[in-house]
DNA sequence: GTGAAAGCGCTAACAT
DNA sequence: ATGTTAGCGCTTTCAC
């Protein structure tokens, strides 16, 4: 019988600590730990020669029990799977690096309960969160604080809760969205929008209303689905407009997940994009202008939020940065593409 | 001069120890710990009651330091931005939290220097590891190896090293987007691929590479325009592909990524799918099907590579699973959509 | 400049 | 069932 040694045995590994290079170097722990400090050392050449001797690394878990740092930054996202935070996480971790920090990335997936988790215990493994609360009565960054971890905001705000920030002009995009669509001279016009209780589900769907209004139009509630910000929810947002006796002739879907999931109805249907429904998105997709037909929408500077909110709470760690909150706020533009055009029905009825 | 109190100031923040619960509720601090860890303890309510009122939280990176745990896995992946990856992210990690573990993400950015910072540095922070290796020949793991990491390949293998892995069929899937391209009558095909010195870059390669030759074909050298699996390195590969005196009518691009890029360069040049050029990707895109034309793909099983991988990490390290590496290799299946046609220069010249 | 000793917050022996 | 002690690997006074 061969026994077979198992290749992923690891059970007795013995780490090598500061102690043993002390010794190997002839030097005490302490003299050991000055070396890595950077401070000056006579024996320099002998603890360096016994550091590369042995392999030796220095637990970075011992270090965090006496220092409380941790040399990492925590980033909280609802959905890993959405292109615009996969962005942010891109400028947010290129600027951590430079810094010398590490950044680190927890999924949510829209669940407070997740997220509450999530925060509760990375509070001693990070030295600080960029975080995007799933809700604006998330409780959730009050209790960090309590913790002592610096937090900023991520798109998404917990309004009256004394943060630094990294918003985008959500009322504007959703304004955007609806002149439009007024433009090109629709008047029966539908929303799918995010959760009414998160920032820019609220802000977007606002904008919107609020032009609407200014030019005369009401947002009728049928013609207002509250959907998720998911794919899925996007989709059956899309089948409830168009299941309505007067079905909207143009919609604006509130974020990018959820314009892909509306897309995918508006296919299934049947319906012809842009001469039977206008459609307008928020968020640009890698693939929009290969769609057919291509999908216009509402863009902002998706790395770019995440370079600034990095820079915020970087700037709070250093001090670099202090008193009252930051809040940013960033613009948005729409980039007309091909999936908005002239109602036909009001072709039809008009003149 | 009123003096403005930062709301970031959490500097002379003292952390709750068991010992303060334990002097609260009369007892010593190993009862607390105790209690902690679920065994039986008389005091058991006034612990309890010490825990609420002080608002408690163990810290786990001195249970780290005392055990040599962390109940959390890094995932290291090389692309944040490529929605395999996020898929891959989904379904491990829903593996992780239904067994007590939490997950946390790092980006490489396909360098494998920044692989090997990271997974020096992670070693102490997790209790395991899932990683893309961005390279065949990448020393990274076996570093880890040595420093007590399980390690579970994902997607890419280093061939060699005695490791777990989840794959999938990549020669398989070269040969079924060759064979699609060769029942549509192409004779001239090209291939955006990979890097050849990473698993799926090779495999898929080869696969398609081999299929063409047992049909007769020969892949020409000019046709095959090696890449970095990145959108940009798809769009330029395709730019130089086009470019030729003589280009293929059909071309295969090997991941997700080149092929949106590639896309990119097709339409801005003008081409037209498929009537001028038949393309298949690798991998699909949530809107492959509402492109025009809809995306031809090799598809996987995304999320379940995830969740084997975590699976097979899991078990290794609960001792469940022992003995040699574990290698799985998933099927993959052709989608044919839109993009494939006939080639027209052929139907100029024959018969 | 360098060593000895204490301690970061916790858990695991070892007693009792 | 519970307290005492020691120690995880490191840094940091405090002497010398």
């Amino acid at each position: 019988v061969v026994v077979s040694i198992s290749a992923n045995d690891f059970s007795d590994e013995l780490r090598t600590t500061i102690s043993d290079v002390a010794r190997r170097a002839g030097v005490s722990p302490a003299t050991v730990s000055r070396y890595l400090k950077g401070a000056p050392v006579k024996a320099e050449d002998r603890v360096r020669e016994a550091i590369a001797a042995l392999d030796f690394r220095p637990s970075v878990v011992a270090r965090s029990l006496q220092s409380g740092t941790t040399k990492t930054i925590g980033l909280v996202i609802p959905d890993v799977t959405n292109p615009f935070f996969a962005a942010v996480v891109k400028g947010a971790e290129s600027v951590a690096r430079q810094a010398g920090y590490t950044t680190s990335l927890f999924n949510t997936d829209e669940s407070i309960a997740r997220e509450s988790e999530l925060v509760e215990d990375l509070a001693e493994r990070v030295d600080g969160l960029i975080l995007a609360p799933v809700s604006e009565v998330d409780p959730v960054p009050e209790r960090a604080r309590s913790r002592g971890v610096p937090i900023v905001f991520l798109d998404r705000d917990v309004p009256g809760s004394a943060f630094d920030a990294v918003l985008v002009d959500n009322e504007g995009g959703g304004r955007l969205a609806a002149q439009h669509l007024l433009e090109h001279g629709h008047e029966r016009v539908g929303i799918i929008s995010g959760p009414l209780d998160s920032t820019p589900g609220r802000g977007r769907f606002e904008g919107f209303r609020e032009a609407l209004g200014e030019a005369g139009y009401e947002l009728l509630a049928e013609c207002v689905q509250e959907a998720d910000f998911r794919r899925e929810g996007g989709y059956q947002a899309m089948l409830r407009l168009m299941g309505l006796a007067v079905s909207p002739t143009a919609v604006f879907v509130a974020n990018n997940m959820m314009t892909i999931g509306a897309l995918q109805a508006v296919r299934e249907l049947g319906i012809d994009v842009p001469d039977a429904l206008s459609i307008v998105g928020f968020d640009d997709l890698d693939l929009a202008d290969l769609l057919a037909p291509p999908l216009t929408v509402v863009d902002r500077p998706m790395e770019q939020q995440g370079v600034l909110a990095m820079r915020l709470l970087l700037g709070r760690l250093d001090d670099s940065l202090s008193g009252d909150p930051r809040r940013i706020v960033l613009d948005v533009r729409l980039l007309p593409r091909g999936s908005c055009a002239r109602p036909s029905s009001t072709l039809l009825l008009s003149s």
